[in-house]
Formats: C-alpha cells, structure tokens, sequence
DNA sequence: TATTATAGTGAACGAAAGGTCACTTGTCAA
DNA sequence: TTGACAAGTGACCTTTCGTTCACTATAATA
C-alpha cells in the first residue's frame, strides 16, 4: 500500500508547486497531506530539490512521450470541419486534464529561475502546437482543403490564438466556457479565411 | 539622497519578484542590494507583504495610465506597410522596456496565487493587445485597407501570435533576434492574408 | 539653540524552514 | 525463527526567515 509513496509525493509536489511555486511549498506541509511527516519524504527523496527534479523529468519524459514522437501526430483531417472538430477535442482534453494543467502553471512559474522548466515552457507554450500542426494543414493543403502557404507559418497563427485562450483558463477557469466558445469561433474564423471550400470533400 | 528608498525598494523588489518571485526572495537579500540592512526596511513597509501590494498597486496604476485610456491608442495607419511598422516599434519597444519586461514575468510566476495578480496578467497577456488593436484594424477596414471582418476577431488573430512571441523573449532573450523577425514576418503574413492591397493608398 | 521627525543600524526574537538520526514497525526471504 | 531491509516516526539540529526594538545620526523646524 505504501509502496507508491514516491510516485504520491510527486503527484503532491505537482499539484502544490502548481499553485505556490517550489520556493512557496513546504515539505511539512506537502508530506501532511499524504498523511506523512516531513522525514518520511527523505526516505524516498534526498532533498527537496530533488524532488523538484525528478518533477521535472518526470514532466519532460511525459511531453516527449505524448507529444515529441511522430507517431503521436494528429490525423490530416478531410474536412475544414474536421479541424474544427479536431481542435476542439484537443482543447477540451488539455483544458480538462488536470495533471496537464498544473504541468502548465508550474511552468509558467518555474520557467524564469530554473533552465530546463524553461525549455519545457516553451515547448508548451509555443512550439509543440506549432510543431504538431505543421503537418497536419501541410497535409490539408495537399488535399486541396486549405490554400497554399507556408504550413509552418499557418500553424503559429492558428495555435498560437488558441493557446493563449488555453493559458487564460489555466488562470481564471471561472471563464472557460467562453474561452472554449472563442476557440471555436477562432477556429472558423480561420477556416473561413484560410479554407478553399468544404463542399467539394463532402463525402460519407 | 535617501528620500526616494521607497521607490528604490519597490524597484528592487520587482526586479527579485521576477527572477524567483515573491517567496523565493528575502528581505535581507533586497535591503542588501540596496546597501541596507534589513530592519531598515520597516521604516518604509510594515511588512514583505506590504511591498508586494504596494507593487502591485503600481503596476495597475501605470497599466491603466499606460494602456488603459483611449487617448493612448495608436493612430490608424494609412498602408499595410504602415500597420507593420507600427506593430514593430510597438514589440520593439515592450521586449527591451526592462521594466515592462519585469512586470509581464512577476505577473506570470504570481498569477495562480493572487488575484489581483491574475486581472492583470489577463491584461497583459490577453486582452490589452486585442483592445488596443481592435480599432486600428476597424479604422483600417474603413480605409479600405484591410478585408471587411469583425474587427475584435482579426485584432485576437493579430495579437496573439505576437503576444506569444514577446513571451518567447521574456523567457529566452537570447532568441530576442528570431523572434522579432518572427514577429515582422507574421506581420507581413497577416497583411497579406487580410489586407486589400497596398498600391492605392501610396501618397507621399 | 532646542526640538522633533525621519532614515538607518545592529542585536535579538520567535517561528518556520530544510535536514539528520536513532528508533520502531511490518514484510519477506533464508 | 531469524535476519535484513524498506518505510515511517518523532525528537532534534542548524539556518534562515520576517519582524521588533532601543538606539544613533541627520536634517529640518520652532
């Protein structure tokens, strides 16, 4: 029962270091609410900062897992709507996953102080949409659904709106319905501008 | 000579804040910088917390002054070339402010934690460019320069990439370079996407 | 000149921090 | 049954934290 108390403190150390930061968390406090005392953590951990840095691979590990193989790659949708739908479904799964979010704002807090926290930042926050949807308008520009430009270039000016409105209910979640509403919107905004007609793909 | 200590704080304090945030700095560590010892300190705050609101009331402040008026908007530009320009003195100007720098990263590491904090950062990070830009792009519309469209919508698409660009600085400055050419390349993408053609308002 | 307010000092304080250690408990293999 | 080991405990240590306070130096005011 007790034999996953390591993996606890670092779903624990997520969550606190999330909300006040590694320097605003506390060993006593982060252990108590595992129904520990603060010693016990030197048993699975050498120090605090060890723990922020088993954290961080941990995090970095996972971000390569899900997100850095090709393999992982979205499908090229056959539809504009289908980027809509797509991207809604991708929204709605990273704004909901807590373990993502929290990933997110320890991110956000750490990104300044610490090297490695800062890589990992800007791969969330800016080049891993980017990158993951590169291919994918590459992809729907081979079939013929989205004018022809530069799919990198696309890419950054359609996630990087969206993930802005990802950081916004990372912040005040009390606003995420809209924020989800204005991802859609944006979304066919930018099919509207981008796309070359759905009519013509229409099929089954 | 020492009358303005108080300011001298407040300008240390915002510059710690942002490296290691508001728990990661110390008094004696600010005072110290400041060639103080700490104690002297409470001549000017009753508190570490007090500096911090006091901070944060000063980052409002200059916000609302700053940003918040009407009357600072910037002028409709009479050519796409010119939207481009004005987009570049603007990003030019914020990612080499240090204290603008300052204030987008204490905003950053403090906005899960505190409130007033997080109204800010959405300022910052969100809203405040869209707005500012929401009638330039309308007045550009009249002008017949850019593609009728809702002009918040195009203001959201403009500035979010940028915004996420000026973060990228923030957070590595060493890609300062790339991505202000970034940031002028993306600008001259949307003035393509949107715009109506430059050659009819080239006068003088 | 005498007074008073302001800014700065250094010693001290209690609380809280991260960390150590001897010890107990429970589990499992020999 | 015994031995070994991993996990957890509570007391304790050192350091650092934010904060207080009596005191000094200085400059302006009466």
């Amino acid at each position: 029962m007790a034999k996953d108390t390591k993996e606890r403190i670092l779903e624990t150390a997520l969550q606190m270091f999330s909300q006040n930061g590694y320097a605003g968390t506390n060993v006593r406090e982060l252990t108590a609410s595992l129904g520990l005392v603060k010693s016990s953590m030197y048993k699975h951990f050498e120090s605090k900062e060890a723990i922020w840095n088993a954290l961080l691979d941990k995090m970095i590990a996972y971000y390569d897992e899900r997100f850095g193989s090709s393999e992982h790659l979205p499908p090229v949708p056959d539809s504009l709507e289908g980027l809509v739908q797509m991207t809604m479904g991708m929204v709605n799964f990273t704004i909901h996953d807590e373990k993502i979010i929290m990933t997110r704002k320890v991110l956000a807090i750490e990104q300044y102080r610490d090297e490695r926290a800062r890589g990992l930042a800007t791969k969330h926050f800016l080049t891993g949409l980017t990158d993951m949807f590169t291919p994918v308008l590459a992809g729907m520009m081979d079939k013929g659904l989205l004018r022809r430009d530069d799919p990198r270039m696309l890419a950054f000016a359609y996630t990087a709106p969206i993930s802005a409105l990802i950081h916004l209910c990372d912040r005040e979640p009390e606003k995420t319905e809209d924020a989800i509403a204005q991802v859609e919107a944006f979304s066919r905004h930018f099919v509207k501008v981008y796309g070359k007609g759905d009519q013509e793909q229409r099929q089954s």
